[in-house]
DNA sequence: CCCTGGTGTGAATCAACGC
DNA sequence: CGCGTTGATTCACACCAGG
């Protein structure tokens, strides 16, 4: 069984990171409020949807808020709905790391009130992403269009941090090398990933696929990372982060979702370090200068580069600069000069001669990086 | 040429119903309060999006992307632009018949707020619609998720009121005979039916499809119903209305809207009482990558795949990449790199294997689409 | 006539590092 | 923190020129 934690216990702080993966027993708030700043990575929330129902909604102080159903009740409720929203999503806000994100889905019924917020209190909203349910349940009366979606928010902590973790070339790759779209098709959970009770009854009314949690967790967290899910309910964001190899953190109040959730992601199976490693691109490689190609006599000084085309060329000079009629510069700053571009990468825009035919001076770089050159 | 209405002329009073089928120039909101309480059926609005844009951007070949940084789309604040869409929402509620809808389009940039506002105008939210667009824009840098969709929201005047116009059968006879979804797609408007001037340039920065405007228009109102659009630009919603055999009325504030539009208008022929009938969407074949083979558990991150000759093997990995040798990729890539060739089509290449047989993972790909055929 | 290859472009909140 | 430098990055169509 996955650990439970009693929130009382939590805030005894004489055990620090014991929280980690475990299923935090307690309000939403008041246990966000005893988590350290800045210790999450990534956020997950599914918080409740319905006004209309009267289910149980909580003020930031913890009182319950009564059920309404007139006009002037109406608009009470989605103030205590706001309040509500605001509370949790603040007490995230200082819980996630400063390069952090967090991801909200919702419907039609609550989404727009939580992105207003979250654009409120600062975060910057990355992308609004769709869940195209294969399955939807029709309307059964014929007065609107089937609700066929639901609509994530992925937003990150702070406009200004641009270093939030986003794991763009393996989203590409694993999509037939087309980057991923913003819109999303998955099967709602049913079948054996539905967990039910003894009475044959689900367990918990809106459980999300474990598919859905795992493109999330693969497009923005590595391994290892912690992810929190304040309305952690049978546990999908957990038995997903566990499986991938990422850390956990729930939050839940009721006693049989905790025992569901418990027993479900003590059944999981980590995959392996192998499996789990994440494909990174060219900004993820070392960079190499290409002064550095020069120090390991790759290219010499005197040596003249061209474009692909041999539409321009330039000297290489001993100080790592080049020249081309009268101008002079770094490998970029000429390429886009000879151009007239105000920019240029001038790794793919230079080639240099091998035999008759042309490569670009971007592929001297990999003899570096894989180690084959001779460097002090 | 439609007849374009200064909004001077419309404060007259003298001559009711003038302002049909016309274009108002003006304001929005002092446009919106001169027009008569309860006197359109339906209003389909287009606001400004409140992009918040920051430098130039740039595509990869250096080109640069013509960005929506007209002065209409600037907003001091979330602050200010909330008190703007409260204002225009306000005043179109007033003219709004009492059984009569309101068609919202937006991104994440304003969506959200549209939203929140709607709800606390007391307006009922009935559906958000996703128009998942075909082509769209790629997201250059590589730091989020293409932005492939714009959301609409659908909401009814009064909460209590639930004679609005749905043609549902309409709707679900034109759709295979299956209820229409949440969920659209339509390519964005380019080619001829893109207004260009003189100079070859766009008309307008945003100009949305005819075929978008059209579904909105056969789901929620009836021939001879009478369609408002407080941001008519270069007039979609009046040249398909027109077509639709609908009544119009557009606001616009900027002039060389207002003579694209009203040419535009002009040279629309109605259609017949026989045509008004419905028109069907093609379905194309969905696309499925190598994803959703794993998020499906038809293949598992630590299987292994051959070639069909067991030459070469491969490892999945949980990012939806195949890992071999050192190497790692998509399907394609490395498929390609094992054999050393610049392109491989990885389903047919890598095979898995079933009882003691091997089969492609193309196999794969007709379970799924089984699952998925009466989709987009 | 068709096919191919090159170019242009669309509501975009689009970088990271070192000095 | 600001600023300059390095150098990474795109998908689906429409349209046109040329073979």
């Amino acid at each position: 069984m996955a650990a439970v934690l009693p929130l009382a216990d939590l805030r005894q702080q004489d055990r620090p990171g014991t929280w980690l993966n475990t299923i935090i027993k307690g309000d939403c708030v008041a246990a966000l409020e005893a988590l350290p700043d800045h210790s999450v990575d990534a956020i997950f929330a599914d918080p409740p949807y319905n006004l209309q129902l009267g289910g149980a909604l909580h003020r930031p102080d913890q009182s319950l808020v009564d059920a309404v159903d007139d006009d002037w009740d109406q608009f009470a409720s989605f103030q205590a709905y706001d309040a509500f929203t605001r509370a949790w999503l603040l007490a995230c806000r200082r819980v996630l790391k400063p390069n952090g994100t967090i991801w909200v889905i919702g419907s039609y019924h609550n989404i727009f009130r939580v992105g207003a917020i979250l654009q409120d209190l600062n975060f910057w909203l990355l992308n609004d992403i769709v869940w195209r349910k294969t399955n939807p349940m029709p309307n059964f009366k014929g007065r609107r269009f089937q609700n066929a979606h639901e609509t994530m928010i992925w937003a990150s902590r702070d406009p200004k941090v641009k270093s939030y973790t986003f794991n763009y070339d393996a989203l590409k790759a694993s999509n037939d090398d087309v980057q991923m779209r913003s819109d999303w098709l998955f099967p709602i959970c049913s079948g054996g990933e539905r967990l039910k009770g003894e009475d044959g009854k689900k367990v918990h009314p809106t459980q999300k696929p474990e598919a859905l949690l795992a493109r999330v967790i693969m497009a923005s967290t590595k391994p290892g990372d912690v992810i929190l899910d304040p309305f952690f309910g049978t546990g999908t964001t957990g038995a997903v982060a566990k499986r991938l190899g990422r850390n956990f953190v729930g939050i839940e109040r009721e006693q049989d979702y905790i025992e569901a959730a418990s027993a479900r992601i003590a059944s999981v199976e980590p995959l392996g370090k192998a499996e789990l490693t994440v494909m990174t691109g060219k900004k993820a490689e070392p960079r190499v200068a290409f002064n550095t190609l020069l120090e390991s006599g790759l290219v010499k000084p005197g040596q003249v580069l061209t474009d692909a085309r041999r539409r321009w060329s330039a000297i290489i000079r001993a100080d790592g600069t080049l020249a081309a009629g009268g101008e002079a510069g770094s490998i970029h700053r000429l390429g886009a000069k000879v151009q007239g571009l105000d920019a240029c990468n001038g790794w793919t825009f230079w080639h240099f001669e091998e035999g008759s035919a042309l490569k670009p001076i971007d592929e001297l770089r990999s003899v570096i990086r894989s180690g084959l050159a001779n460097l002090d």
